[in-house]
Order: structure tokens, then C-alpha cells, then sequence
DNA sequence: CTGTTCTTCAACCATAAGGTTGAGTATCGC
DNA sequence: GCGATACTCAACCTTATGGTTGAAGAACAG
């Protein structure tokens, strides 16, 4: 069952393009945060924050190995998103396929 | 091909849960703004700002009709959110799937 | 112990987001 | 034409977001 308030936390984390790329960088495996920012032209405070903003919505874990964090990709929320995607998404392809079905009956006419 | 722009109008859109009604609801089929509006306890004025924030973001499309205007789901863009979740949804599927496959062989051993 | 590295925290700033109200524009019903 | 209906727009308010800098904490390297 997709957690509806996990969707704004889940949704709003992927609205930014930084964080999308460190998304990414994690689906190669795990890194740290300074490995994480240092593609994103900006200081590392600022990657700490959106790093952050990931873990708020579960999309990633953590993990302390000496001083360095080492972050991980989270799919079981990244599934609830695609999840609640996939029924829209889907719905809507059943509707056109429908339409689809309905016009060439008509065409056979 | 997934436009890394869109993405962010779309996650966006997404990420507020009145927009995320409005288009379950679309999903049944279209709907005017005051019919999207009805069940969100806020001002119209509000409603049809969400409206427009689901429209800049592609993901319903609007039509005309008298004094109303009625509102459709977009499921295209709806696919592009999909499969940017789908690649590492999925990919952390495989990633756990031969996690398992390497344990089980651990333990035939 | 000392200095360097990895990271967070706190304070701040500018701008965007979500909401309101009040007024304005089309369109329909009569 | 006249009033009600279906919106949108503009102005405004409050809070959140994305970024910065400067300082501080923890752990490693020598």
C-alpha cells in the first residue's frame, strides 16, 4: 500500500535535478556525500542538504564508516512513487488502447 | 528519450497532494476546474492555481467548452516520471535479486 | 598533539510555493 | 439586458526551498 504523505516527501525530493543526479550516481553503488557533490558545482553544505532531503524521504540510507557517510540507494520508496505512477500511467494506456480498439471497429464498418 | 527539464516541472506537480487528487480523479475521466475544485477545501482561486501547475507541467491538457474549462490527464508526461523511476526501481530489483542468488549460493556451500 | 579531511550546523538571503481575498471577464439562462 | 455561473488575475501574506558562508565536531595521518 503506497503511503500517501510518503508521496509528497517522495515526489518533492525528485523535483531537483541535483538530487535526481545523486540518485543516479547511487544506482552505480554506494558513495559518499563529498563523492555525491562534487560533480554539482555547489559547496558541500548545500549537497549535505539536498543529501538530506533524500534520506527525509527514504529514498537513500546511511551509513557512518570512519568520518566519511556512505550513502545508499532505498528502492522500496522509490517502488511506491513508480507504483503510483504506473496506475495513471497505465490506466490512461488502457483508455487510448480502448480508443484504439473502438475506432478500427468503426473503420471495419 | 526523458526530458531532464520536464522531470522537474513533473516531480513538482506531483509532490502536492490536492495536485495528486485532481488528476486520480482525472483519471476516471475529464473534469471541469470546479468539479477538480469541489472536494479540496480551499478557494477556487486556489484549485485553479493547482490546475495550472499540473498544465505547465504537461501532465493534463485543457479544452474549452462554454464557460468551463475541462481538463484531461496527459499520460505521456505521466510515462516520463514512470520510466525515470522504472530504470532504478529496477535496477535495484536485479541488484537484490543477485544479492539473493549470491547468498544462496553461500549457503549451498 | 597537530593539522587535515569529511561532514554537519547555524545564520542568513533571495526566490518560489501554497494559500487567501477582491475584482474582472466570458458565457449561460431567462 | 440582467443576474448567476465558471473561471482567471493581481495583490498580498506566510512558510518552504535552494543556496551561501563561517564555525565546529570527529576521525584519520604523521
Amino acid at each position: 500500500m503506497v503511503e500517501e504523505q510518503h508521496l509528497d516527501a517522495i515526489f518533492q525530493a525528485l523535483s531537483d535535478p541535483s538530487r535526481r543526479r545523486m540518485l543516479a550516481a547511487l544506482s552505480a553503488g554506494e558513495a559518499s556525500v563529498s563523492s555525491l557533490a562534487a560533480p554539482l558545482d555547489m559547496s558541500l553544505a548545500g549537497a549535505s542538504k539536498h543529501v538530506q532531503v533524500l534520506e527525509r524521504a527514504g529514498l537513500v540510507s546511511r551509513r557512518k564508516v570512519g568520518r566519511q557517510q556512505i550513502l545508499a540507494l532505498e528502492a522500496k520508496r522509490l517502488r511506491e512513487a513508480r507504483d503510483w505512477l504506473e496506475r495513471y500511467a497505465r490506466f490512461w494506456a488502457d483508455a487510448l488502447d480502448a480508443l484504439e480498439t473502438a475506432l478500427e471497429e468503426e473503420t471495419k464498418r
